[in-house]
DNA sequence: AGTTGGACCTGACTGC
DNA sequence: TGCAGTCAGGTCCAAC
């Protein structure tokens, strides 16, 4: 499921490998992929010919920038993967769209379950893209401040994971690290937001800025057959550290408890009950 | 206004 | 063997 560290992932391997690369063509193979504009001839017609400037990371979107002026946002949902193959090599199930290069390389997005999506916009400004303007902060920003976070928490009463999940108050965060955030920082994960106290939203922080540079220098979590790979189809390797999500059961690897799973919301949450208050 | 729950989507897995 | 039910979760939207 494709988090800040996956996107961030996929956005340094496409920095190396496809900035400046030439668009020859687009292929939209599921029109579901570009829902949000119907005639999918516009995706086509946006990057043809077109130089890759820029590759950025919002949130858990990944941003194409190019020249001629033009944007692609591309959200993963959770089954999504960007891949970068030669373009003689078979087209896999799943694949939904493909961008190919003037070198003869192609960007492929394989998506399983198609909640992911690709927006096309004519321009370079991202404060015209609502998927990218209404993000929160930054979790890993230098702006991001503990007390940006205590802003961000003030008077919620919802679930500390919910908050963290909601991409309008924080960018980034879903399922895995919500818990493995909640854990680091000693936090039951169903405490209302607004009731950490300031020693609580500062440990919060702290696992925030730990816990996701951690994930992205093990290139993101594969789990549950690997749906998650990086941008060469290798499977990333934080699934191996993860403290308490898809733990159930499983001894804490602080206290030794086993790590409890909640229903919340018809979703799982994974907690240790004697490390997290 | 904040919060909650269902729908979208497909495949893996479990139990009868 | 086969079929129904459950689970997985990012995001949007209707309802409370």
């Amino acid at each position: 499921m494709p988090e800040l560290p996956e996107a961030e992932t996929l956005r340094r391997q496409l920095r190396r490998t496809v900035r400046d690369a030439i668009i020859e063509r687009a292929q939209v193979h599921h029109a579901r992929m570009t829902r949000n504009q119907p005639r999918s001839a516009s995706l086509a017609a946006l990057t043809r010919g077109r130089r890759v400037t820029d590759i950025q990371r919002h949130g858990k979107a990944v941003v194409l920038t190019f020249d001629p002026p033009a944007t692609i946002v591309i959200r993963l949902g959770m089954s999504g993967q960007i891949r970068l193959a030669d373009g003689a090599d078979p087209i896999g199930p799943y694949t939904r769209v493909r961008f190919r290069l003037t070198d003869g390389r192609e960007l492929r997005l394989v998506d399983m379950r198609m909640f992911g999506e690709v927006l096309a916009y004519p321009t370079a400004d991202l404060a015209a893209v609502p998927a990218i303007a209404l993000l929160g902060p930054e979790p890993l920003a230098g702006a991001f401040a503990p007390a940006v976070l205590a802003r961000v928490l003030d008077g919620r009463r919802a679930p500390l994971v919910s908050l963290l999940m909601n991409q309008h108050l924080l960018a980034g965060i879903g399922k895995i690290y919500a818990d493995e955030v909640c854990f680091t920082a000693g936090v039951h994960p169903l405490r209302p937001g607004g009731d950490l106290r300031a020693g609580e939203v500062e440990a919060l922080h702290t696992a925030l800025r730990t816990v996701l540079p951690e994930a992205i220098r093990h290139r993101g979590t594969s789990i549950r057959d690997g749906l998650y790979v990086d941008l060469f189809g290798r499977h990333g390797a934080h699934q191996r550290h993860l403290r308490v999500y898809a733990r159930g059961g499983h001894p804490c690897r602080r206290c030794g408890a086993p790590i409890v799973r909640l229903r919340h919301q018809a979703r799982s949450v994974y907690h240790c009950a004697r490390c997290q208050r």
